[in-house]
RNA sequence: GGCUCGGUAGUUCAGUUGGUUAGAACGCCGGCCUGUCACGCCGGAGGUCGAGGGUUCAAGUCCCUUCCGAGUCGCCA
């Protein structure tokens, strides 16, 4: 018995009437539209083509089988009577000879129709992701991930990157997420780290003399998931070079990155280089997010002065800031919904008026607004027509909900949102340290590996009380592309005396960093290059480029939002003796 | 962990002020149909209304508890 096709189900044409061929693959439906007469749809990775049953004995074949069921179809190529032009395989179909079941489908019933997959409910999906693969929809979204992963590593290799993979099972690392953790066996009481990312050892390959790394890299982070941040496990583009600063970093992904996206984006205009570079504060200030979308042009402005006295309550003793949106149409209800849209996602209010046609303020908080009218049409710059969202709170507060309203009204109004675009920016000079929200001390802002904006010289200042520790910049970035944080980066501290300078500030002393980091700390006394690296998300730009508002969906078997994998069964519960064996006493049992 | 929305047939959903036997579409089963391609037509089966408790003459609908899912904040490079 052969399983051997002659050709796929995607391939057959009018150049292949009269051959005898012999195809394989799942019998999506069967449409009888006579007795003995019926066409078969057969599916195969590469497509589908038409089987046209006219026999008895082939209907018998076909009669008896569940849709889904995998077949081997062996017969002749032959010119439709009525063709389809929506179908690349539509000028032809096969005549059988014969029918071979390869794979029964034991259901008539499925969980949920094949080609209605990405209508169904998501749990399900999951639980049974190898039918909801079989839709060429969703199965297009794998595709394009190994299109991408394959042009990201070939664009890597051409600037003379060299991959290079780092441990899976390593040490527990003190800064950052929670780890995944996993019992040793050969050294009782003790764990082995899932890398959250290989931060560290990227380095010591820079350290080594590595000129250029990069890698498809799994991280693990046991950390909860969102949309567009998948729980567990992820993959990025983590890459790291020597003797390099920020700007080199940039071009080399401004390089990269633009043709890829354009290639195989849904939409085919990508920034050129170089991207635009807005620092941390600016990007706060002006559009009230650190992940700026920048297809969208409205901005935030501020309106304390203005504003902030006009008696209305909420603005009472706040920042107040404004967007102010030209040309608007949208009803009474729509900006309700708008508003309320804005306090889900913020957790904050947003309030509006309007300046209409008349030159009047109406609407909304109109009341409070109208006796300093023209305070706020010159401040505010504002024309007749326009639409004023506003909020209010602590600085950062105002600034964040404000973002939020911005990208709402920015998706509400065509005029002011080219959405068929890909525009990256770099948001650069992040602050080095901040004040913890919980322990009220100073703390690093970030990670701890980046380099700060005046070195040695500006810590001791800092440290010295001459210079605010908060207003030292790091030489950290992140990429933004159309309002996703695909990735950040820094130009890395390589730096013995300037690191333990950094964690001074923070109250750690040498010690510390000899502790937390031994291994980076070592290596970099004996000789390390100044380097940089970032590591943009390979989940999420494929989520971009499939214009997916899921991370889900361009994983081959995402677990859901609980970090389950439904269809593995994962987590799961194991056997005592395998716990016995690796020192673990379990409070949890299957039994409970 | 907080907040918001949701859970009704295999699937996606509707279900009015609490009121007769809980509906539709798709799918499934049976019948008809020789050019369909989301085939069409006729008929049929299929329900613990997430679970538990309560109010009521009467609950899918109202109240309480709880489980599950999605989004969002916290968290997270």
């Amino acid at each position: 018995m052969t399983q051997n096709r002659t050709h796929t189900c995607g391939q057959l044409r009018m150049e292949q009437v009269g051959e005898k061929v012999r195809l394989c693959g799942w019998m999506e439906n069967v449409r009888e539209v006579g007795q003995n007469f019926a066409f078969v749809v057969l599916r195969d990775f590469y497509g589908t083509t038409q089987i046209v049953v006219e026999t008895e004995e082939m209907m018998a074949a076909v009669k008896g089988l569940n849709k889904e069921s995998t077949i081997a179809v062996e017969g002749v190529v032959r010119e439709r009577d009525s063709k389809n032009p929506k179908q690349p395989t539509g000028d032809i179909e096969v005549v059988p000879e014969k029918i071979e079941v390869l794979g029964r489908c034991r259901y008539n019933e499925l969980p949920f129709q094949i080609n209605r997959s990405r209508e169904a409910d998501e749990a399900q999906r999951l639980k049974y992701r190898y039918l909801d693969l079989r839709n060429p929809e969703v199965k297009g979204n794998i595709i394009l991930r190994c299109q991408v992963v394959a042009a990201l590593r070939a664009a890597m290799m051409e600037q003379g990157f060299l991959e290079i993979t780092t441990p899976i099972l390593t040490a527990s690392s003190p800064e950052g997420a929670r780890d995944y953790l996993v019992p040793s066996r050969k050294h009782p009481g003790k764990f082995y780290a899932l890398p959250q990312a290989p931060q560290q050892f990227k380095q010591l390959l820079m350290a080594s003399g590595f000129d250029r790394y990069f890698q498809i890299a799994p991280c693990f982070r046991d950390e909860d998931a969102r949309g567009d941040r998948s729980p567990g496990e992820f993959y990025q583009l983590d890459m790291e070079m020597a003797f390099a600063d920020q700007e080199d970093v940039f071009t080399v992904l401004e390089g990269v990155l633009p043709p890829i996206f354009a290639k195989y984006g849904t939409y085919n205009v990508a920034s050129d280089a170089p991207f635009r570079r807005i620092p941390y504060l600016e990007a706060m200030e002006r559009y009230g997010s650190d992940k700026p979308d920048l297809r969208i042009d409205l901005t935030v402005q501020d309106a304390t002065q203005v504003l902030g006295g006009c008696g209305f309550g909420p603005f009472e003793g706040n920042t107040v800031k404004a967007v102010v949106v030209t040309g608007f149409e949208g009803t009474r209800k729509q900006i309700d919904k708008l508003c309320a849209d804005v306090e889900v996602q913020s957790g904050e209010k947003a309030y509006w008026f309007r300046y209409d046609e008349n030159g009047e303020i109406v609407g909304g908080i109109a009341k409070f607004v109208q006796p300093v009218k023209d305070a706020v049409v010159s401040a505010l710059g504002l024309e007749k027509g326009c639409f004023v969202g506003l909020t209010a709170g602590k600085l950062l507060t105002a600034q964040k909900t404000a973002g939020v309203l911005r990208t709402k009204l920015g998706n509400f109004c065509p005029d002011h949102m080219d959405k068929e675009r890909y525009e990256f920016c770099w948001i650069v000079d992040f602050p080095m340290y901040e004040i913890g929200e919980e322990s009220g001390e100073l703390e690093f802002c970030h990670n701890p590996f980046s380099m700060p904006n005046g070195g040695l010289e500006i810590l001791k200042k800092a440290a010295a009380g001459e210079v605010d520790p908060l207003s030292i910049t790091a030489y950290q970035y992140d990429l933004v592309c159309n309002g996703v944080e695909l990735s950040s980066g820094a130009v890395r501290n390589h730096d013995p005396e300037i690191m333990i300078e950094a964690f001074r500030l923070v109250r750690l002393g040498e010690e510390d960093v000899k502790a937390k980091f031994p291994a980076m700390y070592n290596a970099f006394c004996y000789g390390a290059p100044p380097h940089a690296g970032i590591a943009p998300g390979v989940d999420r730009m494929v989520m971009l480029l499939a214009g997916e508002e899921s991370i889900r969906e361009i994983i081959p078997f995402p677990m859901n939002k609980n970090a389950q994998d439904l269809m593995m069964g994962a987590p799961s519960f194991v056997t005592q003796a395998q716990l016995d064996e690796l020192n673990i006493a379990c409070t949890k049992t299957e039994e409970e």
